[in-house]
DNA sequence: TTTCAAATGCAACTTAGTTGCATTTTCATT
DNA sequence: AATGAAAATGCAACTAAGTTGCATTTGAAA
């Protein structure tokens, strides 16, 4: 049940069981892709606190409940770690909709940096129509 | 010699020829790695006035004397096409001082998108260390 | 040298996100 | 169940990046 998965979720990190977070992390786990401050907002009700919705993608963010994704100066959130922590996964950004969706990475690319730089993660972007568009 | 070439790059697209124009066009020719707002106005000086800056960039950007990288909340700014005009490349953000470098993309990426998704653009962010740092 | 569209400068506005602080809530302990 | 401390919330005020409206100035074509 989903329900015992996010108690889970926020136990593990010694974070309180809140009513926001667990509307928030259940709105996560059935979003089929990233979503804005505007787009949870929209989903959780107006009365949400922005300034406690805000902190809690934030906490989340840093738990590694959720990955970020900036897309033209608005963050978007999605369930998972993002590159940052290991998991590999690139993002398709509609042209159209602006929609941010997270997809699998298969067959890494190596690109040369100039001498005396590291890398240490390739993120992509892939920019296209999504199949709504 | 570069005056020379700066005035091309403003005639060919029936753009005036301003003083700050020309002075943000000598930045960005002889910049190492993409510059934000600040850093352009720091360089400039303080009585370059915001809109006026802001209104060239997005001028000089459509025109496609510069492309836009958005990183992390702020824009940055970097002579010559950027991978929405065809021109290939990857960007290297620095961890540790954030600054954003264009670098040379080698060997395409195939990635499989959802089915009915569309790939136009593939671009690349390489976080890491710079070489200053 | 006149003309006028394009560019500038200034102030006011917008949008995304942050911060300080008083109040409330969760959750562990008694 | 009652207590209490730390964590979380709610509200208002603030910041930072960028935009917009409008009156004035300027570049360049005629
Ligand atoms: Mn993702
Ligand atoms: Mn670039
Ligand atoms: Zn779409
Ligand atoms: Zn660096």
């Amino acid at each position: 049940m989903k329900h015992a998965m996010i108690d889970d979720l926020l136990q593990k990190r010694g974070l309180k069981r809140t009513k926001l977070r667990i509307a928030l992390l259940n709105h996560f786990l059935s979003a089929k892709h990233a979503l804005s401050y505007l787009e949870i907002k929209g989903a959780l009700g107006e009365n949400v606190d922005k300034s406690t919705l805000y902190r809690n993608l934030t906490t989340f963010e840093e738990a590694g409940i959720i990955h970020r994704i900036d897309h033209s100066g608005v963050a978007k959130y999605a369930f998972g770690k993002g590159q940052n922590d290991g998991h590999h996964h690139a993002h398709f950004v509609c042209d159209q909709c602006e929609t941010v969706y997270c997809v699998e990475k298969t067959g890494a690319t190596t690109i040369n940096v100039p001498k005396g730089f590291k890398t240490k993660v390739v993120q992509m972007i892939i920019r296209g129509t999504c199949s709504y568009c």
